[in-house]
DNA sequence: GCAGCGCTGGAAAGCGCTTTCCCGCCACGC
DNA sequence: GCGTGGCGGGAAAGCGCTTTCCAGCGCTGC
């Protein structure tokens, strides 16, 4: 085994060329090389099986072919759908992504960070929820900037005001919108199942939900935080049966919360939507299909993952962009006229 | 922006040290150096916040520490459970993993393979289902090839004979075991949505299934293929229900299948499990949690992908190591007696 | 007292590419 | 006829590391 790599040098010599010439014609460059030398050295390199290292053309160009994608949880379908948009849009444009996990410990982010700035990945897409822990914030922030120095693009999903490339989805109006939504239906004391109070897309979602149910003139909901996970939602259910409250519709800001909590009213004999109603947000695509339907705000999330890599791939120009998506009501089976 | 990047040039000299030394202090080696230098070259990185350049460290010791993940599709669950615990070993180990996603395109994965090898990846785990298209599954062993070859080891989850380490879980075992436990039920008349024709892993859940009916001396099912997706899954319990077939239990080889067919009976009145009886194989975590829960066969996903890369992890010895994993029968609520 | 050894530090030769710089050639214009 | 400019090809200088090889030094053992 470990016969040595073809490399260029191989295939110029046995194509009779020399190494300038190889690369010329095999790596692309704005220099013309004539056509039978040219077609003399794709044929030897085919021939060889020549496949060029990677690791010398980032170094000789200063600059590699890999994307970087960092992610909380690969699992949790909101990621999983942004991973998608973003690897596709990265393997069309001959990129390989490197998937960094932080297991949604904040301070993970940085090292991730740091790891892609060690492999110079051109770009690299933030989905992580954005906390407002400053001491992870700051070390964020100085990496960011490393990064970016060192030439490299970064684009941030959901978490604006970096500084950098973001796609922003409503998580504020889209909160309110189906605040509004819920009212119309009927509900007038509602719960909310947030997120870690940290995390700033569960307090936008949460906000905006309160602004909703402000303007259609409802007292503000009960509010139980748990963590942004299927079992977080589901303690949280948990605390809110506990609490006797008397609301009629529950919110959870995520989907995968939603989820949670519907296991947990039902295990506890509560009927959806007969004795309590229940939105989500995202609209994860299992929950299209499960019984009852989730109504919820819709995030277009791969496209958000695409709208992401397609910011930090083309250079653009020097200030940040940001491009917004709006969140789309989208009612359901597990909400009822009250 | 663009500020050069500190070299370990730069901190050798800022430490008053050579090259030599500095690169044994900050990147291992089997070499001793004294305290005092030692600590001296650790500051001044640390000051100068020094990351080392991962393409200089790949081309030189010639391996790199990227780590390869081939998915077919990084949405749906059975991968990207197989995904973190990929990541979760990889990450444990210093290493980052590249993901490559197939969008269920057999060619794409000799592909991705020869990109990985250009990156100089230290291993790779192929999580996709095989198939027996012959022209692709040669291409891919010329590549397996050369990726090893060249130093770099493979691992394959679910898809022995491939010459590489690989973990199997007991798809036969796993689907004669079901079937069983149905026919114990009291079912006598099955239906399977298996998938693509050409997929092995299909394939081997099939027979295991038709073994079982065949213990339980049951007549062969009624078996109706399609995609290995939702959509297949919907799009084959509608032709199923086309067929006026008369089985009172569906056996879908997949819980993604599962999902797509529970929407397609849900949607012409079928009750789930008074009219029919349906199971899966996976487990995958949502469809614990839905309603009715799905019975199936649970698979220890996020497990395999840990054992996948730890096989491909540890250099072992030179001939291909399998390890089985085990499937096991749990029977839920969209499953009922006859 | 000296050969020999083990140990630490440094010089320098790569690793496989890209790219600058230079050279020779040809076509062209005056 | 010769200077000019454009163009295709090659030599070679890096890119930022690792690692071999060598030098020097303090010990040990005879």
């Amino acid at each position: 085994m470990s016969a040595r790599q073809v490399t260029l040098a191989e295939v110029a010599k046995q194509a009779g060329v020399s190494l300038a010439t190889a690369s010329r014609v095999l790596n692309g460059s704005t220099r013309q090389v004539s056509e039978d030398l040219s077609e003399r050295v794709l044929r030897t390199a085919e021939e060889l099986g020549y496949v060029p290292n990677a690791s010398a053309q980032a170094l000789a160009r200063n600059s590699s072919s890999l994307v970087g994608l960092v992610v909380h949880d690969i699992t949790d379908p909101y990621f999983s759908c942004i991973a998608a948009g973003v690897t596709k849009v990265a393997e069309a444009a001959g990129l390989s992504v490197v998937l960094g996990t932080t297991g949604r410990r904040p301070e993970r982010e940085a090292e991730l960070l740091s790891t892609l700035r060690a492999h110079r990945a051109r770009a690299v897409v933030l989905a992580g929820s954005r906390t407002t822990d400053r001491a992870a914030q700051s070390r964020l922030a100085a990496e960011i900037d490393a990064f970016t120095e060192q030439g490299g693009r970064v684009a941030c999903v959901s978490q604006a005001k970096l500084g950098t490339d973001t796609v922003v989805p409503g998580n504020r109006a889209g909160g309110r919108a189906l605040a509004r939504a819920l009212a119309e239906l009927g509900h007038k004391k509602f719960a909310v199942l947030g997120g870690p109070s940290e995390l700033v897309v569960a307090r936008d979602r949460l906000a905006g939900f309160k602004a909703g149910l402000a303007d259609a003139g409802i007292a503000p909901p009960t509010v139980i935080n748990g963590a942004f996970t299927r079992d977080g939602g589901y303690a949280a259910a948990m605390e809110l049966l506990a609490s006797k409250s008397r609301s009629t519709c529950v919110f959870a800001v995520t989907d995968v919360m939603a989820m949670g909590a519907m296991a947990a009213l039902r295990e506890r004999g509560v009927r959806i939507p007969e004795d309590i109603s229940i939105a989500g947000f995202d609209d994860i695509p299992t929950l299209r299909d499960t019984v009852p339907a989730l109504s919820t705000v819709r995030l277009p999330l791969e496209e958000m993952g695409e709208i992401a890599a397609g910011l930090v791939l083309d250079a653009g120009g020097d200030e940040a962009r940001t491009v917004r998506v709006a969140g789309e009501v989208v009612l359901r089976a597990s909400t009822a006229h009250n």
